[in-house]
Formats: structure tokens, C-alpha cells, sequence
RNA sequence: CGGGGUGUAGCGCAGCUUGGUAGCGCGCCUGCUUUGGGAGCAGGAGGUCGUCGGUUCGAAUCCGGCCACCCCGACCA
């Protein structure tokens, strides 16, 4: 496997002075710094066909903690797991007209199986939308059987032509909820606590700020009636859309024949939803708070969230290793992540190895902390010194262990409001063409719009930057639009920004 | 699908112009010394040069075909 190098290759004889270990600095070039950061931290590698990723141990840690943070949240709002197939028959998804037109250039097709032509074409999974109407409308003949609340956490298949690590890969790991009900209002009112839950979980477990809106007609899900978002602000400034929730209306119960009999025996179709979180929301941790050091995990998503490194050799290396095993004892009992490195590294390749690896405290513990009765402790993202190096702290082992989990939620506080404060000074509100053409060159432009999309094309081949979201947020105002002069659509600002 | 690259040791690269049987850095293994911000010395292992064909006494190197992957644009979570 070749990792892309920065601008300029490495050369035999003058090596990167951050050695081998380091990576292209994100303030250069966030593109090579990413691609080289995921491979670097171990978080994934690339597998043998295009597009597709293997997500190593430490990165799948981090989809293990983000999915049991985000089932729990399924769970209390009354949502029960199951699972369903991963082939699908072509006709299905041929059932509803936008849904097959939106997805089929990134369908991956089986025409053959058990060494025969297959009847009829297969297609791997790209969303399940079909499958699960077609067993909605086994299950459902009465108002009583409804809600239907199901999640499944599946991989799905998208032929990507441009792929990315994470962002953008063929097969991705996700979860997509699937819901129907007697009512549009219950639906509506099912989108949009879903929607919240997703903008709650990226706010509290992945420290990123959002911007929580409704998407455009022109980039509304193939089926859809109404599309809802979370866009989140990298450091790159461009958009990352890391949660979707749809009011699908009655479109794919009047495919899949959803049908019930409500309380005055008259037949309805059922309102459906879905919505859908995935192994993008990695690379969204990874795009909004990494730095030049490598990567910054927000606590609530970090397999480590302190790593003790013993120094010391001979005589002294016991006392340490004992004194850092009970530590680590005492912090596990207290809920913490911990890990003890005894590697056989220099300490100084090892504190260079957990900042890469975005590991929030490191605390080293030696010799002359024994005696002193305490340990250095260093926050990845803090105080730094004039070589740009962690302040280390001072703390007694009590005050250490019996701190932890205040600092941890402190520092999830300091990522997200950093994370925050970043979006707010690479946003602005926009009413002239100049003006936008330079701030979504740089963040966030919300600016009036006409709704049409040729117009959105057109601003988007102008400027590269699509409508992301019509924030919920945004008071009401009207006036013309940003691009084409016309009277705006939506009532509201719309957020513009080039996006992943 | 367009445009641009690249395929040589686990990783990053040089060698190719001017053919003569492969080299550097990092990593890896062994030993000794080291360990508070990417350790040092010594020894060692590791490559049918993407693939198929052609030219030649001889091809990593020249010629042709194929394949793969990466990067930049058009679709997408």
C-alpha cells in the first residue's frame, strides 16, 4: 500500500525531520494530511478493490463506541434492532420511480450465483428502504400494528465513482432506522425526533457542532418527500453532511402497498420514515478536530482516553510498572479508558505516537515522579509551550485518578466549543455575489435563494459550493435572490458551502 | 467517463535518458549500550523490478498490448 506523500516526495537524502511517524501538516494541505493521518493513526487501510476500506482495530473502536452511544439513544426512543437482506431483487427497487432513478448509477448488480444466470438480477444493497417496505406491508393490516420503530445496523454497497476513506467508500458500515405509521403527523413528529437525536449525539458524543436543516428539493433523498440533515463544519471549512432523516410520505407504502384499516375500517396507506448515521461520522471526527500533531478524538468516541507511559529501566522499571498498573486499576474502576504503554520505545516515540493517535490525556510516570509522589499529565489539545509542545501538569495520584472523568467531560466541553468558535468565524451571512464567492471559499455563506436548481447548478459550477441545508434555526426573511435576483424561496437563509 | 500520475524489499523512493542481472532511507530480526519529546553502535534477513509479448548475446532500463491503484473534475451518506 503507497500513502500519497505531500507536495514534495521524500527524499533519500534529506529525510522529514518529523521522521518517518509524522504527517503532512493539515494547515498545508488537508487532503494529503487526511489520507495519510487515517493510515498513519490505524484507523483503516485501503482493501484490495477500489473504493473498499478495512477498518483496523483502534478505528473500528471508535464505530463500536459511536454505535452503542447511538443504539442507546434508538433504544430510548422506542426503536428495537432486527435485520434484513442483503440482496435485494432489481424489481423492488424499480418499484418506486425516483428510488431506482437516484440510485441506480451506483448499484452493484448480481447476475450470477451458484454458477448459473440468475432469474432475476440481484442488487446489493445501497439503502433498504425497498426490502423492509416489502415486509411492512406483511406485517401491517391494522392501525394496531402500528408504529412500526425498527433500526438495522448493515453495510450497504454504492458504486462510488471518487472514493475516500471513510467519506466516501463502495461498501460502508451504517445503521438506517425504518419506521411507519398511521398518521403524517406521527411520522413528521418521527423525522424530526430522529433528526434531533442525530444533532444531540454529534453535539454531546462527537463534539461537533451542527447545523441542523432541511435539505433542498435538488438534494433531497430518491424518494423522499422531505429530507433533513446535520451538516457539521471541518477544517477545511467545506460541509460534511453526517446525518440524514426523511419523511418519505406515502411513496413507498403505495409501491410496497403499506396498508392498514384504520379506527372507521377505511383503508390508508402508512407514513413512512428513515434515517441513517455512518462510518462517515468517522471522518467527520477525524476532518473537525484533527491538527498538525495527527488526530484529536473526542473522549466520548477515543478507545483511549489515557495513556500512561512508564519511564525507567533496570532497578526502577518494576516500582514504575507496578505504580502504573495500579493507576490504571483505579482509573478503570472509575469508567475510564485506559491503557499502560510498555512498549519497548523511547518514551518520546511514544508520546509523538498517542498525540498522532489523538489520545485526549498522556500521563508519564517515572522515577522521580514515584519519589514526588505524583504524575506529569499532558491534554492533547491545550496549553502548549513556545516549542508548540503539551504544558504538563503536576497532579498527585488521588487528585489524578479521582479528576479523570471531570477532565474528560471538560475537555469534550473544550473540542466542541473550539470546534464551535471555528465554524462561527468561518460563517457569515451573504447578500452579495462578490462576497459569497469568497466565503464559500473559506466556510459557511448563508445567503437568500431562489430555490430553482438550475440555479443551484449554477452557483455550484461558478463556485463549487452546493446549498447544504435550510437552517431550522434561521428567523424568517425574504428578499432576492443570491445568484439570480428572483424573488427567494424557503422564507429563510439558506447555509452554501462546498461540501464533501 | 474525461484529465493527470504511479506500479522496483513491509513503507517511502532512486536507478531507466546512455541495456550488463538492483540500491538508499525508514521499518523488521539479533546482540550490547540506552530510555523525562521521534535512541546509538555492530551484525543480519528481505525484491521472479505490476503483467503479457517483442527487440537483443543480455531488459527494471528500449518498443507494444493489457491490468491495477492513486490524484484532480461530473453522482452520492
Amino acid at each position: 500500500m503507497r500513502v500519497p506523500m505531500a507536495a514534495k516526495k521524500n527524499d533519500t537524502k534529506a529525510p522529514r525531520a518529523r521522521g518517518d511517524l509524522g504527517v503532512t501538516p493539515l494547515s498545508e494541505d488537508v487532503s494529503a494530511w487526511y489520507n495519510e493521518l487515517v493510515f498513519k493513526a490505524e484507523l483503516a487501510d485501503r482493501g484490495p478493490s477500489k473504493g473498499s476500506m478495512v477498518i483496523r482495530p483502534y478505528g473500528y473502536r471508535v464505530w463500536e463506541l459511536l454505535q452503542s452511544q447511538l443504539d442507546q439513544r434508538f433504544k430510548d426512543t422506542g426503536h428495537v434492532n432486527a435485520s434484513f437482506p442483503l440482496f435485494i431483487p432489481m424489481s423492488y427497487l424499480e418499484r418506486e420511480a425516483e428510488h431506482v432513478e437516484g440510485f441506480s448509477p451506483e448499484l452493484a448488480v448480481v447476475t450470477h450465483a451458484g454458477g448459473k444466470k440468475l432469474e432475476e438480477p440481484l442488487v446489493v444493497r445501497p439503502t433498504s428502504e425497498t426490502v423492509i417496505g416489502e415486509m411492512y406491508a406483511k406485517w401491517v393490516s391494522s392501525y394496531r400494528d402500528l408504529p412500526i420503530l425498527i433500526n438495522q445496523w448493515a453495510n450497504v454497497v454504492r458504486w462510488e465513482l471518487r472514493p475516500r476513506i471513510f467519506l466516501r467508500t463502495t461498501e460502508f458500515l451504517w445503521q438506517e432506522g425504518h419506521t411507519a405509521h398511521a398518521t403524517e403527523a406521527e411520522a413528521r413528529e418521527e423525522t424530526i425526533r430522529m433528526f434531533d437525536v442525530y444533532a444531540e449525539f454529534a453535539n454531546n458524543v462527537a463534539a461537533i457542532p451542527v447545523v441542523q436543516g432541511e435539505k433542498t428539493p435538488g438534494e433531497r433523498f430518491a424518494g423522499a418527500v422531505n429530507t433533513y440533515s446535520i451538516e457539521g463544519m471541518m477544517r477545511d471549512g467545506k460541509a460534511l453532511q453526517s446525518g440524514t432523516s426523511h419523511y418519505l410520505g406515502t411513496n413507498f407504502a403505495k409501491a410496497f402497498d403499506i396498508t392498514f384499516q384504520d379506527e372507521n375500517s377505511q383503508l390508508q396507506h402508512a407514513h413512512t420514515t428513515s434515517w441513517g448515521m455512518s462510518t462517515r461520522m468517522i471522518g467527520a471526527v477525524i476532518l473537525a478536530h484533527g491538527d498538525d500533531a495527527g488526530l484529536v478524538l473526542p473522549p466520548r468516541l477515543a478507545p483511549i482516553q489515557v495513556v500512561i507511559v512508564p519511564i525507567g529501566r533496570g532497578d526502577q522499571a518494576e516500582a514504575v510498572a507496578a505504580k502504573a498498573s495500579e493507576l490504571a486499576d483505579r482509573l478503570k474502576a472509575a469508567g475510564v479508558r485506559v491503557h499502560v504503554d510498555d512498549r519497548d520505545a523511547s518514551p518520546g516515540f511514544k508520546f509523538n505516537d498517542w498525540e498522532l493517535k489523538g489520545v485526549p490525556f498522556r500521563v508519564e510516570l517515572g522515577p522521580r515522579d514515584l519519589e514526588a509522589g505524583h504524575v506529569l499529565m499532558a491534554q492533547r489539545v491545550g496549553e502548549v509551550d513556545d516549542k508548540g509542545r503539551a504544558v504538563k501538569e503536576t497532579l498527585g495520584f488521588d487528585e489524578f485518578v479521582a479528576g479523570m472523568p471531570v477532565r474528560l467531560d471538560a475537555y469534550h466541553d473544550h473540542l466542541h466549543e473550539r470546534a464551535r468558535s471555528f465554524r462561527d468565524e468561518h460563517s457569515a451571512t451573504i447578500d452579495d455575489w462578490d462576497a459569497f464567492v469568497a466565503q464559500v471559499a473559506v466556510g459557511f455563506a448563508y445567503a437568500l435563494h431562489c430555490g430553482e436548481e438550475s440555479c443551484e447548478d449554477d452557483i455550484k459550477s461558478q463556485t463549487a459550493a452546493t446549498p447544504r441545508c435550510i437552517p431550522t434555526e434561521s428567523g424568517e426573511e425574504t428578499g432576492a435572490c443570491i445568484r439570480c435576483g428572483k424573488d427567494s424561496a424557503y422564507g429563510k437563509r439558506v447555509v452554501f458551502a462546498r461540501a464533501y
